[in-house]
DNA sequence: AAGTGGTCTAGACCACCTC
DNA sequence: AGGTGGTCTAGACCACTTG
């Protein structure tokens, strides 16, 4: 007999596994399990709704829950601060800045933050270390608009990564990666051959409709993005 | 007045935009919250775990619940079947096996699947177009130990990754990311320029403790990964 | 129009962890 | 040992969507 509702959803990923049910398939409604199992609906519920989240199962009021015709991986990215990331491995942070300056948009950054909201900018280029080795090396545009503050704040002590995570919590965030070839000033402040494969992360960030920054990370090579399932 | 756990969440977020509570603040226990907003505790407790599940909060059973010292950007990557992917953006799609044979484990895969479980392989190159033109190159490895049956599926009329999603659910998932420059055999068929870089995803599948499959998938260049936030 | 999932409530008990 | 979040229940009502 099932106990909790941690129960019912492996009682129902066995079915899934084993084919009780396949692809495209109907589940009884939560009532009809709920009677099966001798727990309550809201268990059910809860199960269901994990299962739901996970991208397994699909439901629809009045229609059913159904079994995911095209299943779909879905997996967790975590994205620390830098410093953390690094002192996570093991390693000693230490950051570096190289440029900072106020600057007008290039089209890019207009389109991406819209054009009537890119008129005070900052942009920042710094350099993460691990254990005095290049780790990651960021160029940042951050909207004075939205964070008026940011001039006070003492780059040489603090990240702007760091500085804009904890005192500027955001409400939107889209994440892009891609893969590019290294050029110019990021090989030389990466130590990175020319022509080397780096993975680069975008990050924009917005509080309701007002961009707060984004950020090209571009990594050295051979670096890995892992995600816990 | 607040009337379901959706309001409830925003209401708490909007206390952290604005300041209300600032990293590693501690919150009023639950049923203070409910008290104050005229709910049931239940709904308050809804609310805190998907601010939870989001990575903003940290709850600890009779510590209580704190906003995050440390925030981390959480983000969800959905990998859906590749055909759907190139029929969503509205390509046509069509793909091409390369080779297939039984092989023995390299040292990596040995590795990989745990030695004692690389037993029977099959080895599957493929090739997956976005209308006529390569999207997509997949190394795979089939563990036949676990997915005997894969050795009937025709591979000229079904791809191994649709197959193996809508007949192999899978309990576990790891995936890494990692940008590669492109060479040998991968470059021509994906009709790139030597030394390009590309966008590499490996997938691991299992089901319970024995590997499914192992797949590298090299994108062509200038492939991106959109998260939806 | 009706059936399904989605949510809210109030109360109870449990489990875990800090104090 | 006590306080906090985690869960279960039973019942009620709501919202959406489909037949």
């Amino acid at each position: 007999m099932s106990r909790g509702w941690k129960d019912v959803r492996d009682h129902i990923k066995r079915q899934i596994l084993n084919s009780t049910y396949k692809p495209g398939d109907k589940f009884p409604r939560d009532k009809d399990i709920a009677l099966e199992l001798n727990c309550a609906r809201s268990t059910v519920h809860r199960a269901m709704r994990s299962l739901a989240d996970a991208g397994i199962v699909e439901r629809r009021r009045k229609g059913g829950t159904f079994l995911k015709p095209e299943p779909v991986t879905r997996t967790t990215l975590s994205i620390p601060i830098t410093r953390v990331e690094i002192e996570d491995r093991g390693y000693e942070y230490r950051h570096f800045l190289v440029s900072a300056k106020a600057t007008k948009a290039t089209p890019a950054i207009a389109t991406r933050f819209g054009a009537d909201k890119a008129s005070r900018l900052l942009q920042i280029q710094a350099l993460h270390l691990a254990d005095n080795r290049p780790y990651v090396m960021e160029d940042r545009w951050i909207s004075l608009d939205t964070v008026p503050e940011f001039v006070d704040v003492d780059l040489t002590q603090i990240s702007a990564n760091e500085w804009l995570v904890c005192n500027r919590p955001y409400s939107r965030c889209d994440v892009q990666i891609s893969a590019h070839t290294i050029t110019g000033e990021a090989g030389k402040f990466l130590e990175a051959a020319e022509g080397a494969a780096t993975l680069v992360l975008e990050r924009t960030t917005w509080i309701d409709d007002n961009p707060i920054t984004h950020v090209t990370a571009t990594h050295t090579p051979g670096y890995r993005l892992v995600t816990k399932g």
